[in-house]
DNA sequence: TAGTGGTCTAGACCACCCC
DNA sequence: GGGTGGTCTAGACCACTAA
């Protein structure tokens, strides 16, 4: 069989391992690897880049390639929607309306995505079940200046968030996790105690530059986040 | 100039987004694609490949391409050495080895990562700092079994992290972000109150299905890990 | 079983950037 | 200035899988 870009970077992976290759050492040119390996520079290439796409390589044209140093792994996670994800684990999803409202978009708001003094956003409250626990509150805002049509949606049957990747496309999204303590706004609908430590996701996005909405997801107790690398 | 795989990534998406494609739709073959840009297929491809990785479109043989109906939106994270995090962040770094003792595996432990009963471990807590102020509490163990030379490291000077990414690599790994609220202990470390919501990181390493380390970063106040895409 | 994507090749030119 | 990686091409064969 011809040798694969798997194999060489299967290949590479065990030098780094075995400190043939220690970190910040430099590896030879695309080159002499491809006469090595008995294939095509193209297949090195392809092997290479990704490696540095997984962070193990960097690469400089004229400097060459070499170990990163201080690895940074890059981990990924799979964004999807929250109905799926719960269907994926086995449960039962459930989605309620809590609040609807609109209103002149408050200041945090207007610094944090640059929305002009008066403008109107849509603001939703949204509980998602599974199993009929809680497992997520949802708290969004759309700007209706950029997404006018959200005004005339009622959002009783279907989750922002799903009307939203179904209709309205984006370019740039921010996603920021971190941890807070539940209010007891939070709380009651969580079902949890207030102050207990929530699992929050910051979400916003933008088309062209113009922001579409921003989300804050707060996740029911226990919940993890997880990656492999 | 020739057409790049850049520039049919931004077209396709712009399709997308202009709902010429609408989710769900099928795209036309690569080598149609690859007449209508005037480019050759592997063009296509290498811009196809790219946007599969990036959760936009999804692909099968025969089948074709199509827009991905609900799109899971693939986020990045680089994982970095803490000392470079911090640094980076324009702070200055400082290390602290709090607690260090070689103990039987708990039995929590032992279950989480397969270790014999009796089986020794290196528990470590350290403390990591920016400008000064608590910034991350470490608590790890690390299976002596597997990494013997690690009894003899006093760890006083560099952080275990630092030391295992420099002597030991890895082959694979599993993160886990969550929120917990902050014990006593924790809390005195991180100079916050009992109860406080903490980021926490939960991170286990394996060499070739050997587990080398198990780990639980807690981050103070006001902690966030973003990502753009 | 036929159509689609997945990969490899051999060669070429180019852009960047360290020396 | 020259060496390295970055990319494109035209062609080929292969692997998977939907019809």
């Amino acid at each position: 069989m011809r040798t694969s870009y798997l194999d060489i970077k299967a290949d590479v992976l065990n030098r780094i391992r075995q400190n043939i290759w220690p970190p910040g050492a430099g590896l030879p040119g695309e080159i002499e690897l491809a006469e090595e390996f008995g294939c095509a520079r193209a297949t090195v290439n392809r092997a290479m880049r990704e490696l540095v796409d997984e962070g193990i390589l960097e690469r400089r044209r004229k400097a060459g390639t070499r170990v990163k140093a201080s690895p940074t792994r890059n981990a990924r996670f799979s964004i999807s929607l929250i109905r799926e994800e719960i269907k994926k684990a086995g449960a039962e999803y459930r989605y309620a309306l809590v609040e609807r409202e609109i209103i002149a978009a408050p200041g945090w708001l207007r610094a944090l995505v640059k929305i002009p003094k008066g403008g109107e956003v849509l603001h939703l409250k949204c509980m998602h079940f599974a199993a009929n626990t809680p497992y997520q509150l949802e708290d969004r805002w759309i700007n209706l200046a950029t997404i006018p049509k959200a005004r005339t949606q009622d959002f009783e049957d279907i989750g922002p968030n799903e009307w939203l990747v179904r209709e309205v496309p984006f370019s740039e999204a921010e996603i920021a996790f971190s941890a807070t303590n539940a209010t007891q706004d939070v709380a009651d609908f969580l079902d949890q105690s207030e102050g207990d430590a929530v699992f929050t996701v910051e979400r916003t996005t933008w088309l062209n530059g113009e922001n579409i909405t921003h989300a804050r997801l707060y996740f029911a107790r226990g919940y993890k986040m997880t990656t492999a690398l």
